[in-house]
RNA sequence: GCGAUUGUGGUGAAGUGGUUAACACAUCUGGCUGUGAACCAGACACGCGUCAGUUCGAUUCUGAUCAAUCGCCCCA
């Protein structure tokens, strides 16, 4: 009886777990560049941070939660989203102490119960930066950028950038009393839903997937034109300077993401690959004003993003499958009998020691088959270990993508790997 | 949450209500006991997603369930 992998989950090993290794660390380079440092929180918190931080009517919530009792009666929820956790984790150690603003980023298992389909998870990776204690359209622009340019730099020709504004509090308010109004008429004919939604969240109802209701929304009055001179005004300041960098974007009025501590700018990435594959949002953010008081701090102004790990990745390797990494060895060991493995052993022992990447079979196979395994594990170079050349000192050293085979002495084995591997690599820059 | 398609080995896949579930690739073994090819001879599904039903008998029929893929929605 075999177990299986759980819905929404997968494996990942060698190339693809290698290239997701990858990805974590050069986002963390560009990241660190502009002055981000790594912050760890843990993989679950208490319910009800993310019920109120990311918010009741929010879709994550309300079906998307892994949620359980722990043995101590604690309600406790795997994490969804980083945000909510780095926002505790401020208020929890007083990190606002520090000079402002915080810039945090981190990578991580986010959990959330959807149904699985291509570059979809329920268990995902998010690689995210969040920017805490700062009110100025130039962190918004600086993270947008951010983000862009980091999406270029990993290999993406080019990014659709959709970008839109939800306003400040003033803005929202004033467009929740206008939708309030709108819907009141209709209200006894909508659905259960959105009756509630009414109450708890108006802005929710825009979202409602009821046929009926959805005809109603059509006409519904847009956050556009509730904007208040100042929440059109700080959007224009950060197009402007993406205007500056040359980054292309698209004002999207229906982007008001599913989370519901943004205010102001809020952003996504896409990309739709050559052979049409569109894996949804490559990553998004947004500015948020309220999220640190609402879990307890001080009321600052954030801005933050995540990518979704898989899905870069995913599509990466489809743009790419080429510069994809792939596992490989740069020495494995040849051997012909007891004596000779126990000499290739050690022999493998020391190249480690020198630095090389080395590997070879402890099972008495031929020759031949030894050379296959090098070959499928992408070896740059075999070693052959037997009699004649345990006695003599020196080694046959076969370059596998060549075919050219030298004898080398043990002394001089480092520097001719060293300088041969070297001379590959120039190749492959080439 | 809704709709559609699919489910045979490590992989690609054919097939049938009833003795040994084609074929190909990969892998392993031997022919070749110091060099990856080719060739030849072998091996490789305790079994056709899972559970139940129909049947003398099911991988093949029916139902349920699970899973995957695609579309919608949402997003990462």
């Amino acid at each position: 009886m075999a177990y299986q992998l759980q819905r929404g989950t997968y494996d990942a090993w060698g190339s693809d777990a290698m290239n997701l290794k990858k990805l974590e660390e050069t986002l963390s380079a560009i990241a660190s560049t502009f002055g981000y440092v790594p912050i760890k929180i843990p993989t679950y918190e208490q319910t009800e941070l993310f019920t109120r931080s990311v918010g009741e009517s929010s879709d994550i919530v309300s079906k998307e939660m892994f949620s359980f009792m722990d043995k101590g009666g604690r309600n406790i929820t795997l994490r969804p989203e980083m945000t909510a956790g780095v926002m505790r984790a401020i208020v929890t150690n007083k990190l606002y102490v520090n000079d402002l603003p915080l810039k945090y980023f981190y990578c991580g298992n986010v959990f959330r119960y959807e149904r699985p389909q291509a570059g979809r998870y329920r268990e995902f990776s998010q690689f995210g930066i969040e920017c805490v204690g700062v009110n100025s359209y130039y962190s918004d622009a600086e993270t947008i950028v951010f983000g862009y340019n980091a999406l270029l730099m990993l290999g993406f020709p080019k990014i659709i950038l959709k970008i839109n504004t939800i306003g400040d509090q003033q803005s929202r308010d004033n467009y929740k009393v206008a939708l309030k109004e709108y819907f009141k008429p209709y209200l006894e004919s909508m659905c259960d839903d959105c009756k509630r939604r009414y109450e708890t969240n108006v802005l929710r109802i825009l979202d409602c997937k009821s046929p009926e209701d959805q005809k109603i929304v059509a006409n519904a009055p847009k956050i556009q034109d509730y904007l208040t001179d100042e929440a059109k005004e700080y959007f224009q300041k950060v197009l402007d300077i993406l205007n500056e960098f040359q980054i292309e974007y698209e004002i999207d009025d229906n982007l008001v993401r599913g989370l519901d501590y943004y205010s102001e700018v809020v952003f996504e990435y896409h990309f739709i690959s050559e052979n049409g594959v569109n894996l949804g949002a490559l990553g998004g953010g947004g500015h948020y004003d309220n999220l640190l008081k609402e879990v307890g701090g001080p009321s600052l102004s954030s801005v933050g993003l995540a990518f979704g790990l898989e899905r870069v990745n995913a599509l990466l390797k489809e743009l790419d499958p080429c510069c994809y990494e792939k596992p490989s060895l740069d020495v494995f060991m040849v051997h012909m009998d007891e004596k000779s493995k126990e000499h290739a052993f050690y022999l493998a022992s020391d190249l480690r020691s020198a630095g090389f990447i080395v590997d070879m079979t402890f099972e008495n196979k031929k020759m031949g088959a030894q050379f296959n395994i090098a070959t499928r594990k992408n070896a740059s170079f075999a070693i052959i270990v037997g009699e004649q050349e345990i006695a003599n000192h020196t080694y046959g050293v076969k370059n596998l993508k060549t075919q050219v085979q030298e004898n080398v002495s043990y002394e001089d084995l480092v520097d001719y790997l060293d300088n041969h591997l070297e001379e590959e690599d120039h190749h492959h820059e080439e």
